[in-house]
DNA sequence: CAGAGTAGGGGGAGCGCTTCCACAAATGGC
DNA sequence: GCCATTTGTGGAAGCGCTCCCCCTACTCTG
């Protein structure tokens, strides 16, 4: 009675804070803690008790006051930072989707929530909201907000190898070198003689790496490189290089797409020239999209299981911020997987010849 | 020298602290929050002071005082409730994708960050990130979510317009109703005479609605309602739908699918049945994908303009926040696109006859 | 029945910041 | 030169929670 009246201090701000419940139920507020937290010496009676008067009550922990206490906020953030100078290019491609599913899930699993923050934020941005760790999606070579979160004691995993000397907590990646040498050995088994590659700008590590295993392909099999380089981010130029690598004087009779759209963009550049795919050009590409299941022909994509990463993301970085050595390698290579479809498909035996066509109109 | 020894508390916890930034500054910590903030009563010179030590320590302040102290986390959920029982259908299709990455650039332009939060996901992780808002996209009938967020006092504003009595603060969305009747009228006018229908089993108010004006519109112009439902979160179901409508004995000569892959499957199913498109069957679908104008034929699309109703979403929920009235009306409604393609463009009158083909293999 | 242990629960310090307010010094008007 | 401002600065009270530590009462053991 003489010192605090709980409830005119509670009904102040509309929402019951921990001292209502504690009024409430005639206990003190440590006990409430204790209570409905899982801590503390108490009876079970007692537990249920505070647990029921803080339901009526409906009564919202603060995550503020406690992120604040406990140091940990349960928020982890997801960053994007490749592809050009766009201002956010984040589930541009459907492997950013579906990698950003499969982290969400993983996070949730284990009571954290995800933050979606591109890397080109001001840093005003990022120091206004607590993360306990963040997922960097193809960091660069010296990522600036990289180096700050891991000098400020954040954990940082990412989505693909670090290039350089970027201090990274772990890392989790595919093969993709060993992923498009096996593209390519794929494509030569089905009868192609020059494989092309339709490849990308950026200095990213996946354009990196797999043009440079594309080029020390050729070089052991002894062909001459045929590849189109274009801005990954721009969706036009995509089509636009597809046309380009098809209007080469040596075009080639098969051809890898880095990039997802790439698929559709081949498909549509084969049709103008006349090329019938697979008969005359042998197609794959890089892509998680369902639609060339359906196309005419479905086409070969090599999937880089976007799912697996997201959740192998997430649990390097969780275990990280909780500080539990999980045995887990800091450093994961994914397998990838190649849905071989008609569009790689080794020629059946010609029954019926039909002519080359000229370029369609 | 008798009080405190902020060099000792700051380097404690590795992270330097207001208390630091004002001792190495020889000033309050009154001082340096008023410096850093550009509040209270300060002389310029006294401000580059503070705001040189402080960056020269590295000070980053801390998001969980700032808002415990002020209420304000400068985070917002986003929120998917509908399509189906999936543990989390986000993204799923590129609508969301558009929207989601509008929205977060849009709350970033702001000063705010996306929190991805499925509404499956069980209340302890809502409660555990500190919400000045939320969007929610396409909120089923009375969700509890909702109700919980707004008896909370926290703004909530729906994509898609909220059913029954779901009391969000406020919404945007398309006039479905409109776009699917300007689509049948678009179809009839290229010569259709019997319109058919990809529709979805679930009960949001998309499908709802949109399958309502199609029967509404079939009621008025004297035409039977061909129409096949699917539950649109299943990859697979969609193909397997399309191929029944096209089966049907009162096969339609032209058809709308409600969902993003439908066009892909649409035209799968019809070259299997052997009908040529535009020429034996007219096609439309709702769809934020670049794919259909490189598919053969390209198709023509429906766009929600996800990328506005985005940004909109989040500039009413921040105004909300902000409690400034900005003017705006609080139920938006974006128009949508038809992007016109070859699919379901009028027969150009023929000048070359080509003989329909057989059912083919 | 003394001493030691244990179960149940409360006091209170702070997490790092913002902000109200008091206060001292400088300035200005007469 | 004296009071009324204005200007620059600091003290200190919390925001709502967690958790260390202490206190009381009760139960054992010998």
């Amino acid at each position: 009675m003489s010192r605090t009246e709980p409830s005119r201090r509670g009904s102040r701000h509309g929402r019951a804070g921990i001292r209502d419940v504690a009024a409430a139920a005639g206990v003190s507020i440590t006990t409430v803690s204790d209570a409905l937290n899982g801590k503390g010496r108490l009876p079970d009676a007692t537990r249920r008790h505070v647990r029921e008067v803080a339901d009526r009550l409906g009564y919202r922990p603060s995550a503020a006051a406690r992120t604040l206490r406990t140091g940990k906020s349960g928020l982890i953030g997801l960053t994007v930072t490749t592809y050009g100078d766009e201002p956010f290019t984040f589930t541009e491609f459907a492997y950013f989707a579906e990698m950003a599913r499969a982290a969400t899930s993983a996070a949730l699993a284990r009571g954290y929530a995800l933050v979606i923050l591109p890397a080109t934020s001001r840093h005003d941005v990022w120091s206004n909201v607590a993360l306990d760790g963040t997922v960097v999606i193809d960091p660069s070579d010296h990522d600036p907000v990289v180096s700050d979160l891991v000098r400020q004691g954040i954990p940082v995993v990412s989505d693909g190898r670090p290039a350089g000397t970027l201090p990274v907590t772990a890392w989790v990646d595919n093969d993709h070198e060993a992923a498009v040498l096996g593209i390519l050995d794929h494509l030569a088994a089905a009868g192609a003689r020059r494989i092309g590659l339709l490849t990308g700008t950026s200095t990213d590590t996946y354009t990196r790496l797999s043009t440079h295993a594309y080029l020390h392909w050729c070089e052991r099999v002894g062909q001459d490189p045929v590849y189109e380089k274009y801005p990954a981010h721009d969706p036009c130029a995509g089509a636009v290089a597809a046309d380009r690598l098809l209007a080469r004087p040596d075009r080639p009779d098969a051809v890898y797409g880095l990039f997802d759209p790439n698929g559709t963009d081949l498909l549509a550049a084969a049709r103008r020239y006349g090329l019938r795919v697979p008969d005359d050009l042998l197609l794959v590409c890089c892509s998680e999209s369902t639609v060339y299941a359906t196309t005419e022909p479905p086409i070969t994509t090599l999937s880089l299981k976007p799912r697996r990463i997201g959740t192998a993301v997430v649990q390097l970085l969780i275990d990280a911020i909780e500080g539990l050595d999980s045995g887990r390698p800091v450093e994961q290579v994914i397998p990838t997987e190649l849905i071989v479809r008609t569009s790689s498909q080794r020629r059946p035996p010609r029954t019926t010849v039909s002519p080359p066509r000229g370029p369609a109109g």
